[in-house]
DNA sequence: TCATAATATTAGGTATACCTAATCAAAAAA
DNA sequence: TTTTTTGATTAGGTATACCTAATATTATGA
């Protein structure tokens, strides 16, 4: 019979974006993101360990080439998950992470193919992330947190590192988007707010929002 | 945590399938449907009887009104699951069946009304079964098997109650899709083919395959 | 009617993936 | 350095959905 593989591929994901943030992946913080107990995932990452998809270094749990190569094809299946939501179905980027979560352990590699022709293989998706390619390449453009950009300094808005619907809606709203124009008008002290101006209107942004946005 | 019923929804699926062709399911007919050992079947039809969705009389397993509707349901976003396949993404028809058969256990209502909205609400699979609407009402069109037509006789396509992959295609090459006129020219006796008519071209057909399409 | 065959269910077991409570180990604080 | 806190794992258990082998039930047919 065809295995099920969506709790490992699901495990395998969160394990490829958190070590984005920080490099070995802990299992409390695994435990958080995939909102289970710790124990939970501790049991898992071992059997992840005896199929070679995962391996445990000193600060925590890195993925093996298996697992990264394994990774990358359900975020590639997310993705185009996300694109098709967006792109043809007509749905607001806030509300595609969760049904993309679902759909893409129902995707066949057929079917990965059909959606990427269909999209006219799109290379980003709605929140501005690359689409890996078939073969598991994927470009990286060299971003910084808007946070870090100074006072008077420009950028244009990549991505965005966040999967919250309400904070999405929220950016959607102010017009913060991918290949949108962003300038910091001032930093506020005592880690304040920053002020910007987005398409001629101004806004005040925390400095936690603000390092979610992933400029250039 | 959200309950995964995919499980569920395919012993609903497959038991409103196989009622179609005699009232009460027997476990054996179910479980080789289902491709499982008939005591998985047994004892899943007790779990799903403890949860109201279907009930046993003399000949077999019966769906309640429950059961009924959530197979509805599932059969609704496994049918227009198909549409999008064919419509959207280019498959032919004898390609959907077992991708919209994990497809639809992934869906949300939300999803589910985009796709019929995206689509233009379609009547019908493609194979030209009828899609139930939102509140699970369905029409059925009047419809006798091809193999009960008499010598000279003339029938429209009207769906296609066959899911091998093979045969589908067998019959596209043909051109026996639905909505297509029929004639038959001649019966052969003693159980033997039909001779047909499709657009001009004559093909012998075999009464069994005759008897899954379905004419008015 | 009685034996045979088909159908359904029970009994007992496995795999997967989750849980809480308890324990162990490492890091941070006192 | 000893204590406390945090983090990870072990121990023991549950739910779900499958399996094979054995048994029971129902039909069929000789
Ligand atoms: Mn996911
Ligand atoms: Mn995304
Ligand atoms: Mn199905
Ligand atoms: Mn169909």
């Amino acid at each position: 019979m065809e295995a099920d593989n969506s709790r490992t591929e699901e495990y395998l994901e969160s394990i490829y974006k958190l070590q984005q943030e920080q490099h070995p992946v802990s299992t409390s913080r695994l435990a958080e993101h995939l909102k289970l107990s710790a124990p939970s995932v501790s049991e898992m990452v071992k059997k992840l360990t005896g199929k070679g998809l995962v391996f445990h270094s000193e600060k925590g749990v890195c993925l093996t080439d298996d697992g990264k190569s394994l990774a990358k094809k359900v975020i590639r299946r997310h993705r185009l998950s996300e694109r098709l939501l967006t792109d043809i179905l007509g749905y607001k980027w806030d509300e595609v992470h969760d049904e993309a979560c679902k759909l893409e352990h129902a995707i066949s590699p057929e079917m990965e193919d059909r959606i990427a022709e269909s999209l006219g293989n799109p290379k980003t998706c709605p929140h501005g992330h690359p689409i890996p390619d078939k073969e598991g390449n994927l470009v990286k453009e060299k971003v910084k947190p808007l946070s870090e950009l100074k006072a008077r300094e420009k950028g244009i808005i990549v991505n965005v590192f966040e999967e919250d619907p309400n904070m999405l809606k929220y950016l959607a709203s102010l017009g913060m988007l991918p290949d949108v124009c962003v300038k910091v008008e001032e930093i506020a002290p005592f880690g304040g707010p920053l002020i910007v101006c987005v398409a001629g209107s101004r806004y005040a942004l925390g400095r936690e929002v603000a390092s979610k946005i992933k400029v250039k």
